[in-house]
Formats: structure tokens, C-alpha cells, sequence
RNA sequence: GCCGGUGUGGCGGAAUUGGCAGACGCGCGGGAUUCAAAAUCCCGUGAUAGCAAUAUCGUGUGGGUUCGACCCCCACCACCGGCACCA
């Protein structure tokens, strides 16, 4: 026994025998109620930064107390071990990308276990091993087979000087984030999983996901962007074509006095074949290409456009309206082409200003203030309908479903429902993810690999440039196969998958970790899923978290696992920010977790982590406070190292309490409010940060009850002994050592957590508070539950009290038992 | 522009949801201990006035509801985050 507090040798101590003992390996047990927390799995770029901290030690708070609340837990951890950077270290360093990563995963282990956390470790997965990505791949088949996989042309994010197709996260501001060159676009011929087949159901289920924070459900709905409205065909002058357009505004349609094509539109093309115009299209077409994302789609530049030539009819009142093209309409959302309506719709009105074209307003909006006739900016509020014919009148919110029926009637428009979310492009040219197991076969087609082939391997013969196509095309190994349809010579796809699809599973994957006939056994899943606490980054709130739930809703749908959302309670954590910035390389204000665990070790760096804010809020981080949970925690060892040697001396106490005097009840008030506390925070709201102040309470209140004149044993030992149990979830290992001190040979992380006495939380005397007309005037000790009456004569009866309300009317009294008399005077 | 969030001491944050505003921690001030210092233990610490008991003010701003509002309602301001030419 150690009459300081040395945390690096007990916290090396504490993390050796738990890993000896597999101290949290845990097996499905239908005796108890499972929980199952997980935190986002990390990128082993080999640092621990403090927002890995943060997610974990929040998670491992919730799993150590779960398990001591009697549940049997699931806690695993695991590497998310494919992507860009281990690519980039082989372009820079001449590294191959699998020892780097490998490398960097031991280094990750071994942070990770100096936190102390509570891991299953025999579960652990890591995408970039071909035992998980060859059931990566075979998911990748059943999409296939479902139809929900296909290969198609389309424009692609394609950065110029690194000669590679972006994701859109890759994008930033409109350039590449490795090298800043403008991001232009390219048509590549692409994989795509049909996300959009599930874009009802994600959105819908979002309502019955009430463990999730709204603000991500909101940003969910917003990606998905689910809009009501109707598709009406327009026919072209002197043409046998129909233009189809999207709108939500059906009741503006009489004021469409002009066409807008996405110029990438399939029409464009022949309608101009030929004309006057055709070089100019061209040339508008081409400059489009060239333009970066954040060019085209900045509100703030100037509209731009061509006309074509050609004139649409407005079938409402076959007036005759000119066709152009503009960049404004995008080609993958509606149809590829709008009708425009100046008057009420701020785009249609500058393009319309900008080509000099007509502006009819079609609704009213019935103020004085603005002239119809000479808008300054298009009236999009709720109004009556003028110029419309027979709906002259209506409300115009009235007027779309009226407007839509009589469309129908005639034939020429529908209902549509239209959605902003668009197919996954999962292609990447890269070398360092999930080959996708396809082969290309001039006689069949894309045919899938042979299931009993899997997994299709990584070569290792590669050459890293940095340009061109993915680098596997440079492997002489890889290429060249079999069609596994007709047997004749093929070529494998050698672009591997985005490595968010990784992600997408890996959950269902720790339930069944070495399962070698298939991604995991049902029995496994069902018993665990669905995820009871999942916590990590807002970051991840609308890609990863909809990928995942679509994901698990495709692999319920083919009978794989019986639930169909992942994840029941989500925790989205705050940033760590220091000196009111995110923590960054480039500020310099950073503090790694590495230097807090040296200087004073891992049980502090979680204290104060879990003490300085509420989990979803920012931290900010102090040097001085993460002082304060040091010293916190060495007044913790001080007064038990004390307590062992001085007061209890070589004695074990035992046995009830004798007869409690006033500072013994209040000592047990505050060893059961404690409890009460702290079980409720960590348990429901998860807020930590108050559970640790209520045990700073309970240790405030030893220190002075054993500076007082008598010590009642029993009755301080059970403090102490509650103080190590209710403190273990946050710091485990200097609560694992105190309780081994004090003579235990039972461990904490498998105690039972402790419940409390509610009838020690009743005191004898309450202090009541005295108000006049609401405001606080004095304080009264009264018996517990005293009546009305006689607590309201007992505040007359204060001096305070019968100077105030002398010579006035008191016109009514409120009595809250046990908390206020208030008099209300006139 | 649209959607979401947050505004409380010198600072991080409490207030169990309409009932003692400022728990707990940091910082600061004082005392004990020490030859001295560090560490430790104890006390104090929203502002203003007062020796004091005490009084007045006080949760971004302005109004409202209520015996009583950080909490509910209306209007506004500031900051942060997400999406953004989605028809």
C-alpha cells in the first residue's frame, strides 16, 4: 500500500489483470437482458486524438455501469482500416498501405487499452482484413442480385491534377482536398447501390427512432428532401417531343412564360441539330463542363443561359414560350427541366430579368405595398389566383391540388412525389478498399464473382503513382480471369468500394466476429441488435448513420436479420475545442490524450472528460481543470489510504451501525443520495458531469464528517465503500486498487451496483422557504410533511413575516409540503 | 435564403422541467500547518450600498401569462452548426 496516489504503476497493474482475466468477454446469456454500446469505430491513422477520448470514454462509463447494473453487455472495438491516407503514405513515404495500416493498428491497440476501456477484445474487427471484406463482398453480391447494384455513365467529381475521381466529401469548397485544384466534372462509368429503392422507408422510420436526437433526424430529412408535387408535359413546337417538368407550384403554371433544360438534357441535342443556334449551345454546353461545382452553384453569380431556338406551348392557354438552357436546372433532380414562373420564383425572376423576358403574376398577394406589375423580387407567399382562368379567385394553396386534378383530367400532368437524395456512387479508383467482386465478360456482361471464390484478394504487385486509374490496373496478377458464367477469358473490375460500405455493417459483424460461412449467424444478430447506445461525431449524422440504416433494412429485407433499424438511442458527442477553436494542427491547440496519460494518467484525462461538459455539448479544454479531477482523485486516495491506516487500523469492519447521531444521518443522507444520483444520471439522462459533482459532494462530506469528534465505523465504511463503487465506471483503476486495499479480493467491474435506502433520504426536518407575493423572506425548519395549517400559523408567526404583511389583506396563501408558504398580499 | 441549436458569475457549467438562481469544479482572497515554500486541510467568493443585520438589482433584449418565470407565450438581437440555384 502506497501512501501516495502512483497512477502509472496502478493503472498498468489494473489493465494487465483485466486483460489476464478477459475481464469483459462476453458470450449471448438468455438468462440476463443484453445491452449492447458501441462507439464509432476509428481510423487507425495511429493517434488517439482527445475526440476518440471523448467517444470512449463515454461509451465505457455507460458499458461498466451497465454490467454492474446487471446486464450482460456488449462492448466492442475494432479499426475502420480501408481509405485514403495509408494510400497517400505509400505515394509519400514508399510504404506499402498494409504494413502501414497494420503497424498502426498495434499502435492503436495499445492506446486504446492504456484508457482502461472496457473491450471485448476477441471480438475486434478490422475492414481492411480479407476475413471481413470477403463478407463485404458477398453483401455486395446479394445487392447485385437484387437488382440494387448496377454499373452506369454519369458525371463524377474528377479532380484534373491528381487524375482521380472524388467522393463528395472529397470536395471542399470545390476543390480537391489533397492538392485544392478545381474540382471539375467527368462522365465515368460508375458502380451505384439504388439507395433511392429505400428512400421512403428511411425517411419514415425516422419518426419511430425517438432514442435519436432530432437534429439529426432533421438533417436526415433534409438530405433525403422528400417534395409533393407534379410532373405536366409541355409539347415543342414543331417537334413530336413533349417536355415533361417537375414543380411543387401546379398553381402558378399559367404564369410559366418561359422553359429552362438542364443542358446536359438528352432533347438538347436534336432540338438544336442543325440551327442557327447549335454552335452557340455548344459552346454553353462545353463552358458548363469546365465550370467548377462552386462556381455553378453559388447563389450569388449571375444567371447564365442560351436559348435554343425552339418554343414550348403552355398547355393551359397554348401561349407560345421560349426554350433555354441554364446550369440553374440540374439535370438528376425532377426531369432535367422546369417551367419558369418569374413573378414567383426568386430564380426565375433574375434569369427573366437578365434575358429580358415576360413576367406575369398569376397570384395576388392582396397588399397594397406591392405593385404586381413591377415586382422587384418574385412574390412566393400565399395569395389569390388572377390571370388563371376558371381558378381566378382561389387560394392559391387550394389551387395546386385543383390545378393537378384538371391536369390529370386532360391528360397532360400527374401527381409526382420527387426526392433530392440520389443513387451511392460507390466506385472508387483506388487501391486500399474492398476490390468489388465483379467481372466483365464480352459475352455475359458484369457477371459477379463465384461466392465460393471470395474473398476476391488485393494483389500486392502494384505500383503507387498518385496518377491515373487505380492502381491495381498496374497488377499483372489481378486483371486477367476466368468469366465464371461461360469460362472464357475476362476482366475483374478493378475499382475497389468507398469505404463508407465498410462501415455500413460492422456492427452486425462484432456479433458474430469469426463466423466463416457468412458476414454473421442470425441467431447471433438477433440476439444482440438492435444497437441499445450508439455514440460518436455529428459528423456522421447524415452519410454514415442512413448508409448504416439502409444497410441493415436491405439485410432485414433479405432475411438476414429481424430488425430493421440499427441503431435504437443515438448520442451525438460535442467537439473538443480549446481557446474557442476546434483543436487543430494549424492553431497549435492541440493536446493529445498521450501527454494528459503521462504527466497524470488515464483516470484523470476520463474524469475530466466526463466532468468539464455534458456529453452533446463542445468541451472546452482546460489545463487548470484537468489539474482539478487530479487533484480530485488524490483526495480520494488520501482519504481512504488515511481511513485504512489511521481510523480503521488493522480492524475489517462489519456489522450494523449503532444508534445515528445528527452527523451520522446526514452522512448516511448523503452516502444514499449518492447512490441515488448517481445511478440516475449515468443510467437515463447520461449526465455525467453531475454524477461526478454529486461524489465530489459525498467526498466534501466525508472529509468533514472524519474531521468531527466521532466516527461511527460501520457506518464510514460503507461511505467509503460506496465512494470506490459509484466512482469505478468513470476512473476504473484507481477504484479497482482502493477496493483491493481495503481488503477485497472480489473485482469492482463485476460488483453489484449498489441501491439505495429511500428511507435514509427522508429527513426528520425540512427547511420550508417563506415568500410574500413570490419573493423569499425567510427560511423555517419544519418536522417533515407538516400540514398546511400549521406550517402556514408557523410562518405567521416570523417576525419577518408579521412586519410585512401588518395593515395589509393577505388574499390567498400557497403551501407546496416541504417547500414554500407564500403569502400573497395586497 | 431555409432548417436546427445555444445565450446564466472572472471561466467550465448546475438548477431532477413553473417553486431558495449560481450545485460541483477552475480561478481568486483569507486562515491553519511549515524555519520557509510547495503540497495539504479549513473558511470565503454574482453586482451595488452598508461596520453590520439587511436592502436593491441580477439568467442576451423588449413585452406578456402567473401568487411565483433561467424554465411557458409573443417580438427581437447575437453567436454556433447543417443544407443550399432541389423547381
Amino acid at each position: 500500500m502506497k501512501d501516495r496516489y502512483e497512477f502509472k504503476e496502478i493503472e498498468a497493474k489494473w489493465q494487465k489483470i483485466w486483460a489476464d482475466e478477459k475481464a469483459f468477454k462476453t458470450v449471448e446469456d438468455d438468462s440476463k437482458e443484453k445491452f449492447y454500446v458501441l462507439e464509432m469505430f476509428p481510423y487507425p491513422s495511429g493517434k488517439l486524438h482527445m475526440g476518440h477520448a471523448r467517444n470512449y470514454s463515454i461509451g465505457d462509463v455507460i458499458a461498466r455501469f451497465k454490467k454492474m447494473a446487471g446486464y450482460n453487455v456488449l462492448h466492442p472495438m475494432g479499426y475502420d482500416s480501408f481509405g485514403l491516407p495509408a494510400e497517400n503514405a505509400a505515394i509519400q513515404h514508399n510504404v506499402e498501405p498494409a504494413k502501414w495500416t497494420y503497424e498502426n493498428m498495434e499502435e492503436m491497440d495499445r492506446q486504446l487499452s492504456s484508457m482502461g476501456l472496457s473491450y471485448d477484445w476477441d471480438r475486434k474487427v478490422a475492414t481492411c482484413k480479407p476475413d471481413y471484406y470477403r463478407w463485404m463482398q458477398w453483401i455486395f453480391i446479394q445487392f447485385y442480385k437484387k437488382g440494387l447494384a448496377y454499373k452506369k455513365d454519369n458525371p463524377v467529381n474528377w479532380c484534373p491534377s491528381c487524375n482521380t475521381v472524388l467522393a463528395n466529401e472529397q470536395v471542399v469548397e470545390g476543390k480537391c482536398e489533397r492538392c485544392h485544384t478545381e474540382v471539375t466534372k467527368k462522365n465515368l462509368s460508375q458502380w451505384y447501390l439504388k439507395i433511392t429503392d429505400y428512400a421512403d422507408r428511411l425517411l419514415d422510420n425516422l419518426d419511430k427512432l425517438e432514442g435519436w436526437p432530432d437534429k439529426v433526424k432533421t438533417m436526415q430529412r433534409n438530405w433525403i428532401g422528400k417534395s409533393y408535387g407534379a410532373n405536366i408535359d409541355f409539347r415543342i413546337k414543331d417537334s413530336d417531343k413533349v417536355l415533361e417538368v417537375f414543380t411543387t407550384r401546379a398553381d402558378t403554371l399559367f404564369g410559366a412564360t418561359y422553359m429552362v433544360m438542364s443542358p446536359e438534357h438528352p432533347y438538347v441535342d436534336e432540338l438544336v441539330s442543325g440551327s442557327e443556334v447549335e454552335a452557340d449551345v455548344r459552346e454553353y454546353q462545353e463552358s458548363v463542363k469546365h465550370k467548377s461545382d462552386i462556381e455553378r452553384t453559388s447563389t450569388t453569380t449571375e444567371k447564365t443561359g442560351v436559348f435554343i431556338g425552339r418554343y414550348a406551348i403552355n398547355p393551359v392557354n397554348n401561349k407560345e414560350i421560349p426554350i433555354y438552357i441554364s446550369d440553374y436546372v440540374l439535370m438528376g433532380y425532377g426531369t432535367g427541366a422546369i417551367m419558369a414562373v418569374p413573378a414567383h420564383d426568386q430564380r426565375d425572376f433574375d434569369f427573366a430579368k437578365k434575358f429580358g423576358l415576360e413576367i406575369v403574376p398569376v397570384v395576388d398577394p392582396e397588399n397594397p405595398d406591392i405593385d404586381l406589375y413591377d415586382l422587384k423580387e418574385a412574390f412566393v407567399a400565399e395569395g389569390s389566383m388572377i390571370n388563371s382562368g376558371k381558378f381566378d379567385g382561389m387560394n392559391n394553396i387550394q389551387a395546386i391540388p385543383a390545378m393537378i386534378d384538371w391536369l390529370n383530367e386532360q391528360g397532360i400532368g400527374d401527381k409526382t412525389v420527387n426526392f433530392r437524395l440520389r443513387d451511392w456512387l460507390i466506385s472508387r479508383q483506388r487501391y486500399w478498399g474492398t476490390p468489388i467482386p465483379m467481372i466483365y465478360c464480352e459475352d455475359c456482361g458484369w457477371v459477379p464473382e463465384k461466392e465460393e471464390n471470395l474473398p476476391v484478394l488485393l494483389p500486392t504487385d502494384v505500383e503507387f503513382t498518385g496518377k491515373g486509374e487505380s492502381p491495381i490496373a498496374s497488377s499483372k496478377t489481378f486483371v486477367d480471369t476466368i468469366c465464371p458464367v461461360c469460362g472464357k477469358p475476362a476482366k475483374r473490375e478493378i475499382d475497389t468500394m468507398d469505404t463508407f460500405l465498410d462501415s455500413s455493417w460492422y456492427y452486425l459483424r462484432y456479433t458474430d466476429a469469426h463466423n466463416e460461412n457468412l458476414p454473421f449467424a442470425k441467431e447471433k444478430a438477433d440476439y444482440w441488435m438492435k444497437v441499445d447506445q450508439y455514440i460518436g461525431g455529428v459528423e456522421h449524422a447524415i452519410l454514415h448513420l442512413m448508409y448504416a440504416r439502409f444497410f441493415q433494412m436491405f439485410l432485414h429485407d433479405i432475411g438476414m436479420s429481424d430488425v430493421e433499424e440499427p441503431f435504437e438511442n443515438l448520442l451525438t458527442q460535442g467537439m473538443v475545442i480549446k481557446d474557442g477553436a476546434k483543436m487543430s494542427k494549424s492553431l497549435g491547440n492541440i493536446v493529445s490524450p498521450a501527454e494528459i496519460q503521462e504527466k497524470y494518467g488515464s483516470d484523470t484525462a476520463r474524469l475530466f472528460i466526463l466532468f468539464a461538459a455534458p456529453p452533446e455539448k463542445e468541451l472546452d479544454w482546460s489545463d487548470e481543470g484537468v489539474e482539478g479531477s487530479f487533484r480530485f482523485l488524490c483526495r480520494v486516495y488520501r482519504l481512504i489510504y488515511d481511513y485504512i491506516k489511521d481510523i480503521r487500523g488493522d480492524e475489517i469492519v462489519c456489522g450494523d451501525s449503532a444508534a445515528l447521531t445528527e452527523a451520522d444521518k446526514n452522512l448516511n443522507y448523503m452516502i444514499n443520495s449518492t447512490i441515488k444520483k448517481v445511478t440516475e444520471d449515468v443510467g437515463g439522462r447520461f449526465n455525467f458531469n453531475t454524477a461526478i459533482s454529486s461524489i465530489m459532494e459525498l467526498v466534501n462530506a466525508m472529509y468533514k464528517y472524519r474531521n468531527g469528534k466521532e466516527i461511527n465505523l460501520p457506518l464510514f465504511n460503507k461511505a467509503v465503500e460506496t465512494l470506490v463503487t459509484v466512482l469505478s465506471p468513470f476512473t476504473p483503476h484507481i477504484c479497482e486498487e482502493l477496493w483491493t486495499m481495503l481488503g477485497h479480493e472480489d473485482r469492482l467491474y463485476n460488483k453489484e451496483w449498489p441501491s439505495y435506502d429511500e428511507s435514509a433520504l427522508v429527513l426528520d426536518e425540512i427547511e420550508v422557504v417563506v415568500q410574500i407575493n413570490g419573493k423569499l423572506k425567510d427560511r423555517l425548519k419544519l418536522p417533515n410533511n407538516t400540514e398546511k395549517e400549521v406550517s402556514i400559523e408557523a410562518a405567521k408567526s416570523l417576525d419577518r413575516v408579521k412586519a410585512e404583511t401588518d395593515g395589509k389583506e393577505i388574499v390567498k396563501i400557497i403551501f407546496i409540503p416541504n417547500k414554500i408558504v407564500n403569502f400573497v398580499v395586497k
